[in-house]
DNA sequence: TCGAGAATTGTTTTT
DNA sequence: CAATTCTCGA
């Protein structure tokens, strides 16, 4: 066996049979040990590979355990089945799913896709958006996957009208899926289940194939994820789990974290390893977090410690407001970086809104910076529809694709002609690609039948070319030029276009990419079944899946030299030199919801949150809040978070503001402020829009809610009456963008601006045309300049064409001639 | 059928 | 406040 290993190590590395829990610590080399365990396996068992079984729940685990177990140098350490919980799902249905009434070549639905689907079961029940919302069914349907509850179950035990009529819903969203031959999600894993528990020799094959199993981050399997892994280990019971149990952060998405408490009982017998030297951080960032988490009940008990004592204290900075914070932090880093290499950097944060500020600060500091998160490149409007062209083209049994873009460029295709088509679909039992193709069979079209039906050729023709090879990448410029999808798209407005241009640009790279991959056979997802024939998916069916599963951790870079932007959610795996932990402020980390939830946990999850931040950092740790900051369109006061009140003031270096700055007279009680805070909003204090929250809402979150978090509103300070209506003053002319949206914004609260910004930094001339010049353009014909902007990436021009109206353009983009 | 303006609504966190 | 969804007039 290979050196370096610590004892503990090795023995979570040699306990090879039976169930095993290995209690990881952060940072205490859980990959390195996943990975020495298969080469254990593979060396010293003589055990085969393909019996070998990896799960983890990330593309990016999975890739690198991937790397590193081909790394191995084993013989036959290519056909270690390597996966995320989702892959390996899909796999297995893809062979199988016929047995459970499904097509083999089924789709899968992604967030958008379920909400359209719940939409139109809400029109098919008649149900009112007022009443229900579709998010709350979405989140209710999930959460009953998440425990493997079907809708007849579901419906068994529901209680009152709302769940009744959830439970109507449930069921027929389930239907349409069949319909649609799409799986959500959590059908996923559902329905592999589903599919073990149906066929006991589908089941028993998949047993014998994994002989050995391994899970990574146990702690936030789900229900149906445990499930799923029981039944796999059925046999040979050679279960091998590694998780912390302090790192559980996705009991929102339904991670039960009784699964790694209570596997001992589950899996008699298990031998249980704890691995409690951590590599990663100084003693004292380790030591603040073991204070911090400290404060947790229930959980595994142990204690990291590392050999490397002491280390530079954290440092704690309050900052008068959430600009001034933003500044501060971003500052501090490029002063840091003086040499430019920003790398090693993390800015960590509890919610994605807080992001833009930072964002903001890096484009002026001229601080390089890469933003994980947000809004995942796959959601994007353009991806999408370039997307469901391609699903279409692949797939003629997606209807919720072809929705998507049959009038996408307008084709003069409108939402009555298509209601026909469903219903016309619905009474012939076809599904809607069907219909279309039978556009001139269906009455009451008139000549939009023929526009569907020139469609219908249209997607054919694709189709023909699609199967005779012809590489993704053109097959995607095509979409994009011949379709007339560019020319809409340069009509909604140039600086849109460019970006969005950008993203299919990158779409068509990675198809690209991908085709290479899979030409050179090593595209992952079509790995052989041991012993039987590989199972052949198309090419696009292939890339459809990865782009399907794909998420958007997945694309954090670590080689490049620009500081990370991410949730703290988003940074649980990962590790860096120097650690900003943002926003340390009472009320939004911990949030608002889990200090007033009378259930102890959800606080609970909130300290494990910050316990995975803290020791994500390796050599500095840095925690920053804000006396004030703006939520949604009030100010809210707040004091530092208790999870900073938790660590013991010598691991501290503190740089607080005096007690009197800014807001002044709010500081004078230094409890009574924030309770108060607290009062007004249990005293029912809503902001006068009550009847927002009509729907019925699990009870503590109750009347809270938005009232408790807008600082002191009710509490008689009257602080938001103030602020909006300061902030009021600043009105714009709607949509002309003006420069007041870029330097404005400094904050009212206290009447002290935090800092002065610098958006309008104009460069000298570079172009050759100005404000008043006469211009003319490839479509828009010819024009007066109207305005100059320096924009984040390019000038924005304003032009007032002749013919066309006037636009706001990207001057790179825009291409302007001076005439 | 379709766009622009109005109304509504939302903040956790995501595979 | 911003982003989305809705509604109404042409």
């Amino acid at each position: 066996m290979r050196q370096g290993l610590n004892e503990k190590q090795l023995e979570a590395v040699r306990c090879t049979e039976g169930p095993l829990l290995i209690l990881a610590g952060a940072g205490s080399g859980k990959t390195r040990v996943l990975v020495h365990r298969i080469a254990h396996l593979l060396t010293e068992k003589n055990v085969e590979p393909w019996h070998i079984l990896a799960i983890t729940f990330t593309n990016k685990a999975a890739d690198e355990m991937r790397a590193r177990v081909d790394g191995i140098g084993a013989e036959g350490a290519q056909d270690v089945w390597v996966a995320t919980f989702h892959a390996t799902c899909v796999r297995i249905l893809r062979r199988h799913i016929d047995r459970l009434g499904f097509d083999r070549n089924f789709t899968i639905y992604d967030t958008d896709d379920q909400k359209t689907l719940v939409k139109n079961v809400f029109k098919a029940l008649n149900i009112d958006t007022q009443t229900l919302k579709e998010k709350n069914v979405m989140r209710v349907i999930s959460s009953c996957k998440d425990v493997l509850q079907t809708p007849e179950e579901y419906a068994a035990e529901a209680v009152g009208y709302r769940e009744e009529l959830i439970a109507k819903v449930y069921a027929e969203y389930q239907r349409q899926l069949k319909k649609n031959n799409a799986l959500d999600f959590d059908d996923l894993i559902v329905k592999t289940v589903e599919l073990f528990g149906a066929c006991p020799e589908v089941l028993d094959y998949y047993r014998e194939r994994f002989r050995y199993i391994m899970v990574d981050e146990y702690q936030d399997t789900n229900t149906a994820q445990f499930r799923l892994v029981e039944l796999l280990a059925g046999r040979y019971h050679n279960i091998c789990v590694v998780g912390d149990d302090d790192q559980s952060i996705y009991k929102f998405r339904g991670a039960n974290i009784e699964n790694i408490l209570s596997f001992e009982k589950c899996f008699p017998g298990a031998a249980v390893v704890k691995l409690e030297q951590n590599y990663r951080s100084t003693g004292n960032i380790l030591d603040a977090a073991n204070e911090v988490i400290r404060h947790n009940r229930g959980r595994k008990d142990k204690r990291l410690w590392t050999s490397r004592e002491g280390g530079p204290k954290i440092v704690l900075r309050q900052y008068p407001d959430a600009g001034a914070e933003a500044d501060g932090v971003i500052r501090a880093i490029r002063d840091e970086c003086a040499d430019g290499d920003y790398s090693g950097c993390a800015v960590l944060y509890r919610t994605n809104a807080q992001s833009r500020l930072l964002e903001e600060r890096c484009v002026t500091l001229g601080v390089p910076y890469q933003l994980v998160g947000g809004v995942n490149f796959y959601q994007r409007k353009e991806i999408k529809d370039i997307v469901a062209y391609l699903k279409t083209i692949a797939n003629g049994r997606d209807d919720l694709a072809l929705l998507r873009i049959i009038n996408v460029p307008k084709r003069g295709i409108g939402a009555a002609s298509m209601e026909k088509m469903g219903i016309y679909a619905r009474a012939n039992g076809l599904s809607l690609w069907e219909a279309c193709t039978r556009a001139k069979e269906i009455p009451g079209l008139g000549k939009t039948g023929e526009k569907i039906l020139a469609f219908t050729e249209m997607i054919a023709a694709y189709r023909m070319r699609v199967g005779s090879g012809e590489p993704l990448g053109d097959i995607l410029d095509s979409l994009v030029n011949e379709t007339g999808y560019l020319q809409e798209l340069q009509q909604e407005g140039e600086i849109e276009a460019q970006t969005r241009l950008e993203n299919i640009a990158e779409l068509k790279n990675k198809a690209v990419a991908f085709e290479e991959a899979y030409r050179a056979g090593d595209a992952g997802r079509n790995m052989p079944e041991a012993g039987e024939e590989p199972l052949e998916v198309p090419l696009l069916d292939a890339f459809l899946e990865e782009v399907a599963l794909i998420a958007d951790i997945d694309r954090y870079d670590e080689s490049q030299s620009k500081i990370t932007l991410m949730t703290l959610h988003a940074a649980k795996g990962l590790e860096f030199p120097r650690v900003y932990m943002t926003g340390m402020e009472e009320g939004l980390f911990p949030g608002m919801s889990s200090i007033n939830a009378e259930d102890r946990t959800e606080l609970e999850e909130e300290r494990r949150l910050c316990y995975v931040g803290i020791t994500r950092a390796m050599d500095r740790l840095t925690m920053t809040f804000a006396k004030c900051r703006m939520v949604k369109v009030e100010t809210v006061w707040s004091k530092a978070s208790r999870f900073v009140e938790e660590i013991p003031d010598e691991l501290l270096e503190k740089h607080l503001l005096e007690r009197d700055y800014g807001a002044g007279a709010f500081d004078d009680d230094e409890d009574g402020g924030f309770s108060g805070c607290f009062g007004a909003g249990k005293g029912g204090g809503y902001p006068g829009r009550a009847g927002r929250y009509s729907e019925e809402r699990p009870s503590g979150y109750g009347s809270v809610g938005y009232g408790g978090v807008t600082g002191y509103a009710g509490g008689g300070y009257g602080s938001r009456g103030s602020s909006s209506s300061y902030r009021r003053g600043f009105g714009r002319p709607k949509g002309s963008g003006g420069g007041a949206s870029a330097a404005g914004g400094a904050s009212a609260a206290g009447g002290k601006p935090a800092f002065g910004r610098e958006f309008k930094v104009t460069r000298a001339e570079s172009l050759d045309y100005g404000p008043g010049d006469r211009v003319s353009h490839m479509k828009f014909g010819e024009g007066t300049v109207r305005e100059v902007k320096d924009g984040p990436r390019d000038y924005e021009v304003t032009v007032e064409f002749d013919t066309a109206g006037t636009k706001v353009m990207m001057a790179g983009f825009a291409k302007l001639k001076k005439l």
